[in-house]
RNA sequence: GGCCCCUUCGUCUAGCGGUUAGGACGCGGCCCUUUCACGGCUGAAACACGGGUUCGAUUCCCGUAGGGGUCACCA
């Protein structure tokens, strides 16, 4: 029985750093399916607390990515730092009921205190040094931070619905701050605050965060104990993804945009979609996944605990696999924008059907679509060039007499009327057919050699045939 | 260094005490064939190691090793 309190709240969380890249895009993704799945909420919010690393490039680029997914939002997005009152005001809560404390320490102080413990190898963490003085200590007029006041001892176990139950001493999470000395929230109080306050029933992050869980729970609880309703989220932390090389995607190790596997790999939004489902987890052995099946099966207890290999290769065979089954004329028009305007929509989308089978990207679509937009005299890959050689280009001829004789420009007729010529000369169509893809395309691979001579069109063919072919005896 | 997490083919994964350890990508071979693809068939390829628990461990427990994450007045 749905009732309103029950419904799952999940939300996306970048902070804009930079661009969209494949780690975020692949927590998005799995928040957005869990909240579909569930009929419940998704929803964005944009950590841009730190004005210094955010800016609006960062945000429409977030924007533009997510929506090239399809991922959708059933709210409008909250921008962190438009609510840092609400923040400082959950602070001074905590503040009034002996949840947190003033800290007078220094920054010159604290980082004394963290080289002694360095130095004594002992854990490096606030040691609480203003957690029970007498507030009249305080340096008149001193900067201060609030700092929260977490238990000091016992144990917190979340159960978290990827990792189960994990459990940590109360006493390894230190009395952090709430409150910078300017008044400005940090991001563990942030978050904490604008989960709350929009409902969100389940945190599904990255694993960086599993140990910010145990620091960000002490401020929930304390503030349930003051005013009530703050309960504990349910918790979902899902492995990072790591580079082919196994170390933590960053960029610098190839963390690239989703805009770039978009705009210079040619990758089809509903590839990335299948393939940054399937990284990380699994449903029995369904390897493609349409939308729709993805809402339908998709559940965290398929959620991988270990972290998984970004792999460039399996991304693009999966591309291949959309690309062969998209709409001729949605590719028409995706290749047409690569090639510029001497592209044909109308003869790109007729091509369409014999050219996808052959390209794994949209690059790949275009690079196999160049030759029809070629102009004369074409340019000859050095094997095309090899393969017009004397004997070849008096082939040529005569195929160019033949085919200029023949009426029925189509794919039967055409392939008849060569088979024969074939067989006359007691060759195989091989020896007709690549000299033929030379002259017609200027490359040694190309789709059917019948589909390339009707979709050239007669003229187009025969001139392109002609170039090359021997120049008739004279007489 | 403290704490936390992880460990099945090269990679993504299935497995949830008893399987010839399955699928996918990639790789090799064959078929199809006018090239290249697509498609079909097929081959090689994995339970990190050591102890337990159990009639029986890939599966449960404990270590070891390896990997990862995190320890800011960043997010």
């Amino acid at each position: 029985m749905a009732s309103t309190s029950d419904t799952v709240v999940t939300r996306f969380a970048p902070s804009p750093t930079g661009f969209l890249h494949i780690g975020g895009a692949r927590t998005a993704l799995f928040n957005w399916l869990f909240a579909r799945h569930h009929g419940g909420k998704a929803l964005l919010r944009i950590e841009d607390t730190d004005q210094k690393r955010s800016n609006q490039d960062a945000i429409d680029a977030i924007f533009d990515g997510l929506s090239w997914l399809g991922l959708d939002y059933d709210e409008e997005p909250v921008l962190q730092s438009e609510r840092a009152a609400r923040h400082a005001e959950v602070a001074h809560t905590l503040l009034a009921h002996g949840h947190a404390y003033r800290c007078y320490a220094t920054t010159e102080e604290l980082e004394e205190m963290r080289a002694a413990q360095r130095a004594a190898k002992q854990p490096l963490r606030y040691d609480g040094r203003w957690r029970d003085r007498d507030p009249a200590d305080a340096p008149e007029g001193a900067p201060y931070v609030v700092r929260l006041k977490t238990p000091a001892t016992g144990e917190t176990t979340i159960e978290d619905l990827v990792q189960g139950p994990v459990t940590v001493r109360n006493e390894e999470v230190d009395d952090y701050i709430l409150l910078r000395a300017d008044g400005t929230p940090t991001y563990m109080l942030a978050v904490v605050v604008d989960d709350h306050d929009m409902g969100v029933t389940h945190i599904i992050r990255g694993d960086d965060h599993l140990n910010n869980a145990f620091r960000q729970l002490p401020v929930l609880r304390a503030m349930d104990a003051i005013e009530g309703g703050w309960p504990d989220p349910i918790y979902a932390h899902i492995p990072l993804i790591h580079g082919s090389d196994g170390a933590k995607l960053s960029k610098r190790h190839g963390a690239l945009g989703v805009e770039n596997y978009r705009d210079d790999m040619g990758i089809l939004p509903e590839a990335m979609f299948n393939y940054l489902l399937r990284l990380g987890w699994g449903h029995g052995d369904r390897e493609e996944i349409t939308r729709d099946e993805a809402i339908e099966l998709f559940d965290l207890g398929g959620v991988g605990k270990s972290p998984s290999r970004f792999d460039i290769k399996k991304l693009d065979n999966l591309n291949g696999h959309y690309i062969r089954e998209a709409d001729d004329a949605r590719l028409a028009e995706l290749v047409a924008a690569r090639i510029g305007p001497s592209a044909n929509i109308a003869l790109l989308t007729e091509a369409m059907p014999v050219l996808k089978t052959r390209a794994r990207s949209i690059i790949e679509l275009a690079e196999g679509a160049a030759f029809l937009f070629a102009t004369r005299p074409l340019e000859m890959t050095d094997k095309a060039a090899a393969l017009l050689n004397d004997e070849s280009r008096a082939l040529l001829a005569q195929i160019s007499a033949r085919l200029a004789a023949e009426n029925d420009w189509t794919i039967e007729a055409l392939e008849a009327n060569l088979k024969q010529m074939a067989e006359e000369q007691g060759l195989g169509l091989g020896k007709l057919a690549q000299p033929m893809r030379a002259a017609l395309t200027g490359t040694t691979t190309s789709p059917g050699i019948f589909d390339v001579l009707v979709l050239l069109g007669r003229e187009e063919a025969l001139a392109r045939i002609d170039a090359q072919a021997a120049p008739r005896a004279a007489t």
